[in-house]
DNA sequence: CTGAAAGCGCTTACAG
DNA sequence: CTGAAAGCGCTTACAG
């Protein structure tokens, strides 16, 4: 490894003058640019950045910690952040934790220890005081909050299921709610959207319309089956995530029932999936990418003017027409 | 910031001694013992990794390097690598380059400046030099190869190929390969599977039955449509990837071709959608996830290990039965 | 315009 | 068993 005092003996100049050079912080003599810039070639010389951090508590990479990379929705707003922070020289740190608490402790005195610039946090839910870890550094939260102490970059998911519902009533006033756990925040706002729209068009809330069933694409296939052996009649499904939208469809696809001409049918997230099924998924759009850019973009400002008053950015879905309804 | 000065002031101890503790590399007295970790309690005191990075050469960082991490099998790929290597205390660092080599570049000296420990490298295969950049540092490629000089971990994808196209041939003689980019070494090797295959049956191979289109769903609908326009007949079609499929099946679909009634179709990949579409995609899965975990034993073997010779790890496809045969 | 020196927070021979 | 000291590769007042 060759080191800045390496190139300072080639140049015959301290170090400091290398160091000045590399930082452009003083004027130095042409002549003498020219020698250090000689020697820094000819050595191949590039700064050591772990070095640096320690002088300057500067260490250029953020951390980023989410439940799960697999996830499409996750994947979309890490991409999002790494895209905008790499253009200010930014690195990100991936945390996966696979929505254990236990790692995500880990992953959090981990990067304490790294020093990094900043935190974007998609939490598990059951970490809730990092408050007192992270400090004074810059966290912003992404699709989570808790209370307005730090920053945080969420959707507006009550508008998110209003949408979806609107367009449902527009078929059948008989909507059928696949909810995901009603314990995570999000889906309960989505929830109050449903719930929002049914009343504004003057159509009672009924709490047996709500079926809660597991996150996935076998949750939303086992409730269908299970209405079905009911011999209930369904006319209208608002999925709380495309994934289990997918699911309830293939169930009904199995059983005979037509979509849309029986059975109109909204998603939740627009994964690639929606769009690449047949028939097509309308659903809910949310703007992942754009998340992270945001999230990334607030970070980085909060890192370079030290803070500040936390934001709250509050961004909206859009729902995205095709062949199920 | 409380750093070991501060523990070894408040426990009336050297800072050597503190530092002996924590990393357990000397014995201490008893008493010594109680009164340092009392003190690191008290502080909440945890050490600086940059000040430990510089002074040891050990960052406990990787690097990993591919072209787009919402793409699924990249994806998954990382999140073999983090699971694994996470566990040895090492964090990964990602860099995104969507397939622009400036920016594979650019993130090459990054990394090279923060000192990572290691570097797993999933090239746009444009830059071919790193082995000049990363001299001695440990590298493993992945899904890539660049001749025997780094170790690697990739998939027989001539395997792969050929075991698709001998399921195919159980219904039909008529394969249509349906490929991706030929200058991509992974699609060019799953064709010659695809002729393996062929020629074991005695069926001639057909170049006219190979159709380059792009590498995603509309590439497969595009190729379809263009056959049909032929008023050709499609009996049986291999995918070089799972999305190419999709736009395949969904070509058909909308003009009544049955599947698997009258074309069988096999993808490559296995991608979450594969198994959720309606008919479910039969295909070949790809170990992704795997791929990762070897990948992340194979860098921190070289990480404990100075080095050592490459090794080339090779894994299996394996063909998964679904709807569409 | 340039350099000597202190210091960032650690580790680790070396001495006692 | 414990400590003083040098050093990892930089930056940055301070002095000239």
């Amino acid at each position: 490894m060759t080191t800045l005092k390496d190139v300072a003996e080639m140049a015959h100049v301290s170090v400091s003058t290398v160091s000045y050079v590399l930082n452009g912080k003083k004027t130095v003599r042409p002549e003498t640019l020219l020698k250090i810039n000689a020697a820094i070639k000819e050595l191949g010389y590039y700064p050591n950045q772990i070095a640096i951090g320690l002088k300057t508590k500067r260490t250029y990479t953020i951390g980023v910690i989410l439940p799960d990379i697999s996830n499409s929705f996750y994947a979309d707003i890490i991409k999002g952040i790494e895209d905008t922070v790499h253009l200010s020289g930014y690195s990100v740190i991936l945390c996966n934790t696979e929505n254990d608490e236990n790692r995500e402790m880990k992953y959090l005195n981990t990067l304490l220890g790294k020093d990094i610039d900043g935190l974007v946090f998609i939490g598990t839910g059951k970490t809730k005081d990092i408050s007192g870890k992270f400090g004074s550094r810059p966290v912003v939260l992404v699709d989570r909050k808790f209370g307005n102490e730090f920053s945080s970059v969420s959707v507006n998911n009550i508008l998110g299921g209003y949408l979806a519902t609107k367009r449902l009533l527009r078929d059948s006033s008989d909507i059928i709610f696949l909810s995901g756990p009603a314990s995570v925040n999000t889906i309960s706002e989505r929830k109050i959207g449903y719930r929002n729209a049914l009343v504004e068009a003057g159509v009672a809330f009924n709490e047996d319309n709500v079926i809660e069933c597991d996150f996935t694409y076998d949750g939303g296939y086992n409730a269908i089956i299970g209405i079905l052996a009911e011999h209930r009649r369904i006319r209208a499904v608002f999925a709380s995530n495309d994934e289990i939208a997918l699911g309830a469809m293939r169930a009904m696809i199995e059983n005979g029932v037509k979509i849309p001409d029986e059975v109109k049918i909204v998603g939740y997230d627009d994964i690639r999936l929606a769009a690449m099924y047949t028939p097509a998924l309308t659903t809910i759009r949310q703007p992942k990418y754009k998340m992270g850019k945001r999230a990334g973009e607030l970070i980085l400002d909060m890192i370079m003017n030290k803070g500040g008053e936390p934001k709250q950015v509050v961004l909206e879905p859009v729902l995205v027409e095709r062949e199920t309804t």
